[in-house]
RNA sequence: GCGAAAGUGGCGGAACUGGCAUACGCGCUGGAUUUAGGAUCCAGUGCCGAAAGGCAUGGGGGUUCAAAUCCCCCCUUUCGCACCA
């Protein structure tokens, strides 16, 4: 080849191309998209913390990726981006540097977006939206008013999660091990009145609707149902024997009723203050509740074996049998569950076994393991927890298992002394934070009226621009008394505006319905916009957010349909977790450690599409990656070196890109190739489908490598080839493959050409290798045509000295043969 | 403790429903070329063995004509839940 290849110069190209999409509008979604024929791409909201890492930077390219394919699928691409930028960072920073939790976020977002948009990522940059904005948190308010006319947000006094660094509660989902997610710090109860979204009405549904997600990793899935915990039993009603008070406990196994020895309720538990402790009772418990309370969860989850509690020298009644039992206050259990208390079963319960040991309390078997084995209290090691037959449980006995739980169930409903009940482990969601960085809560307290929503023409309320932000355990707006006082929207009447502001998970629940129609002033969306681009077809974020944020929307959207602005049920069809990034020594990238590893200095070095095709080369997306840079030379050379010059080979013929080739239009070598093209096709295709870049890749470079322009001599089909391989990079290596199709001398952007479809009938050569195997070992293999049966391998296989070798003087017991791949011969003796 | 996922050359990783294990790349070895190169090109590269052949997908059993893939036990790592009655 005498043509010279031009070189290389991705700054050049790089800036040539962005400059091109921007002015061709190639990444703008249209306004209304053909709801048959849309692909809704989203990555997960971003909190502007600083510049992106590598750990963002392919989050994003795998998006692009996809994006990029869709649009050459002929699809109408929503692909947009936008800020999740209220939130802790922010104020932390300006406490530290004295910047303007404003400024420090429009400084970061600024130098993000440019980052991104360095990249090549093709968002709709139209779109873009950010939380902290009034005219998206607006709507965000908005939202809040929706849910508080359906009494779906709701204040309440309880013990809450209270992080003493941050002086602010925070919600279930937020505490990870016992302690704050942000800072690490542990948690510590209070008791305090919050606003809450009541998720829990939603728990069945978010449960259930998992099962029609099939585009949901499994693991995602399991963890939001355990997190959901939902859990069939009855409520039995106890009797305080003094008070006469019904105390109701929750079981899943009512067929131990008659084992119980003894109650314990939680001590945050209420019924506590209603028990009539006096004397030396009352000081016991009152100085246990208080040492409960000291302890974290941490703690109080670490105390496995070793449960304590206090008698309250009280009793209650078994409404089954009348037995009289002692009450006791234990920390093991949990007030948020059921009802705080616990009919206690040592038998058949674990922990009540440990209890009942410490303090003597008896040991009562109501349950064995069959019926020819029968326990004994005294002997037992440990609890005995499985189904078997009831017995001392009056005319119970005999009863196992499921028909026991439902015979005794069916009982107490008679009865009036209990009931069948479901009971879930979610709480409702605690959005309110005593904060400055967040969305204003859209409340007004009257003396008279209550709680009033700030009408809608009022809002957004307006985050005031404050100086002092610093956290003291109340929210900063509560010292701004012009933001505070106001006049009640109903009496007119003074009153005050709640001075919380919004859990950030609240902002980001909403937003994949606002990029729809990010511009309307009317409304938080237009309802047919959102219903002509919803679902998401692919949200691909990291896994922290699996029962956080993932649970979040999901409740969201089931809301906002229930009230008629959304169509779906679920907001995404499909889920994506991409692995981390770490650094080169396994380590999690944090600004703390020191070793963010950034993309900017590498894709200045090295030019943006290398190191895109770096970060897809390195691993699956699943997969996490300890980055480092040593892993960009391969597929350097193959970029550079390879692929792009393959451009100045282009012979400028006219290549029909949707005709097939016939063999006989082609030589031997060519229509070898043309096979090794369209399996190349095929290959690519499926792995774009799995998003595992890293095999695209692979089988593209086996492909360029097969490659020899001197041995094309067919020019159209040269060209073909060329053009076809452009296109299968072309998602990977944007810029690239774009400089290359307009070599090529093709005028239209090649996003806008059509992703290449393998030829059915050219993915098999002439001739296929068929492997022979001896009774499983592999002995030789042999060249058949592509078409030949059984018969014909066979004959073949027998022609082998290889395999006559171990087969001579034997006899063939069978043969087995897969069509195209392998004979196997079993020869005996 | 419970639950889930994973474990393949020196390294990153391939192998879709059981069907030629180690594709592709890095590294390494040898060679070519170059004034030189951390550039480029060619060849080799799982282990044992001179070869024939044998052995290899964390370890041990099993199912099968055939197992990285399915089943059982064990080990290791990662993640999730951590008293949910």
């Amino acid at each position: 080849m005498t043509t010279k290849a031009k070189k290389y110069d991705f700054r050049e190209i790089e800036g040539k191309w962005q400059k091109h999409w921007e002015s061709s509008g190639l990444n703008r979604a249209a306004a209304d998209p053909d709801p048959k024929n849309k692909f809704y791409m989203l990555v997960m909201f971003a909190y502007p913390s600083g510049d992106i890492h590598m750990g963002h930077f392919r989050n994003y390219i795998i998006g692009d990726a996809v994006a990029r394919q869709q649009m050459m699928f002929g699809k109408s691409v929503l692909h947009p981006f936008g800020w999740d930028a209220f939130g802790l960072p922010a104020e932390r920073a300006a406490i530290g540097r004295g910047v303007h939790p404003e400024e420090w976020t429009r400084q970061n977002v600024e130098v993000s977006r440019s980052t991104l948009q360095k990249a090549g990522i093709s968002y709709d940059w139209s779109r873009e939206v950010n939380s902290c904005r009034p005219d998206y948190y607006k709507w965000t308010q908005w939202m809040f008013v929706q849910l508080f006319k359906k009494s779906l947000a709701y204040r309440k006094r309880g013990f809450v999660n209270w992080c003493p660094e941050d002086k602010t509660v925070l919600a279930n989902e937020q505490v990870k091990d016992g302690k704050c997610e942000r800072c690490h710090t542990p948690v510590v109860k209070k008791d305090q009145e919050q606003w809450y979204f009541k998720i829990t009405d939603y728990a069945d549904r978010l449960t259930d609707d998992l099962d029609s997600l099939p585009g949901w990793p499994d693991n995602v899935k399991t963890m939001q149902k355990e997190w959901i915990g939902r859990s069939y039993g009855a409520e039995i009603d106890f009797v305080i024997e003094e008070t006469g008070e019904k105390l109701p406990v929750f079981t899943t196994r009512p067929d131990t009723i008659y084992g119980v020895t003894f109650m314990a309720i939680a001590p945050e538990a209420e019924i506590v203050q209603r028990l009539n402790l006096e004397g030396e009772d009352k000081k016991k418990v009152e100085e246990y509740k208080h040492k409960a309370l000291a302890r974290n969860d941490i703690e109080r989850a670490a105390v496995t074996e070793d449960k304590d509690g206090v008698f309250t020298g009280k009793y209650a009644i078994n409404p089954f049998n009348n037995e009289r039992v002692q009450l006791w206050v234990a920390d093991y259990v949990l007030a948020g569950y059921g009802t705080g208390a616990v009919m206690a079963v040592p038998a058949h319960d674990t922990r009540d076994f440990a209890f009942a040991k410490k303090y003597g309390i008896p040991i009562k078997v109501v349950i064995h393991p069959d019926e020819k084995t029968s326990l004994d209290p005294d002997q037992m090691p440990d609890a005995y927890v499985d189904y078997g037959p009831m017995v001392n449980s009056a005319h119970f006995d005999g009863l196992s298992g499921d028909s026991a739980i439902k015979s005794v169930t069916e009982f107490a409903s008679q009865k009036s002394i209990g009931r069948s009940k479901v009971n879930y482990k979610l709480r409702d969601w605690l959005i309110s934070r005593q904060r400055y960085w967040g969305c204003p809560i859209p409340i007004i307290h009257c003396a008279k009226c209550g709680q009033v929503a700030v009408p809608e023409s009022d809002l957004p309320v307006l985050l005031p621009k404050v100086e002092n932000f610093m956290p003291k355990g109340r929210s900063p707006l509560a010292d701004v008394p012009e933001y505070v006082r106001v006049k009640c929207p109903e009496c007119g009447g003074e009153a005050e505006r709640d001075p919380d502001t919004m859990d950030t998970f609240v902002c980001s629940s909403w937003y994949y319905l606002r990029y729809v129609d990010s511009a309307n002033s009317r409304e938080p969306f237009g309802r047919e916009r959102a219903a002509a681009w919803m679902p998401i077809d692919l949200y691909v974020g990291g896994i922290t957010h699996a029962t956080g944020h993932l649970l979040y929307f999901r409740f969201f959207q089931k809301f906002l349909k229930d009230i008629g602005w959304a169509a779906d049920s679920e907001p995404a069809t499909r889920l994506f977790n991409h692995g981390m990034v770490m650094d080169s020594k396994g380590e999690v990238m944090s600004k703390s450690k020191g070793n963010v590893v950034s993309p900017v200095a590498l894709m200045e070095q090295r030019g943006v599409d290398v190191t895109r095709l770096a970060m897809f080369f390195t691993a699956p997306s699943e997969k996490e990656v300890l980055w480092s840079d040593e892993s960009i030379s391969g597929v350097e050379k193959f970029a550079i070196n390879k692929f792009f010059p393959l451009a100045s080979l282009f012979r400028r013929s006219e290549p029909d890109l949707k005709c097939y080739f016939k063999h006989d239009h082609l030589s031997d070598f060519e229509w070898q190739l043309y096979v090794k093209l369209n399996q190349t096709i095929k290959r690519v295709s499926d792995s774009f489908e799995r998003l595992q870049f890293n095999t695209a890749i692979a089988a593209l470079m086996e492909l360029v490598r097969d490659y020899d322009a001197d041995r094309v001599k067919n020019d159209v089909f040269n060209d073909y080839l060329i053009l076809k391989t452009i296109q299968l990079a072309a998602p990977m290596v944007p810029h690239m493959a774009e400089e290359m199709w307009e070599i090529t001398g093709q005028a239209d952007s090649i996003f806008k050409s059509r992703w290449p479809v393998h030829d059915p009938e050219a993915v098999v050569g002439d001739t296929i290798e068929v492997a022979v195997q001896v009774n499983g070992k592999l002995r030789d293999s042999v060249t058949v045509a592509a078409d030949a049966d059984q018969k014909a391998v066979e004959e073949a296989a027998f022609e082998s000295q290889k395999v006559l070798k171990f087969t001579q003087g034997k006899q063939i017991v069978k043969k087995i043969y897969v069509r195209g791949r392998i004979l196997n011969i079993v020869a005996k003796g």
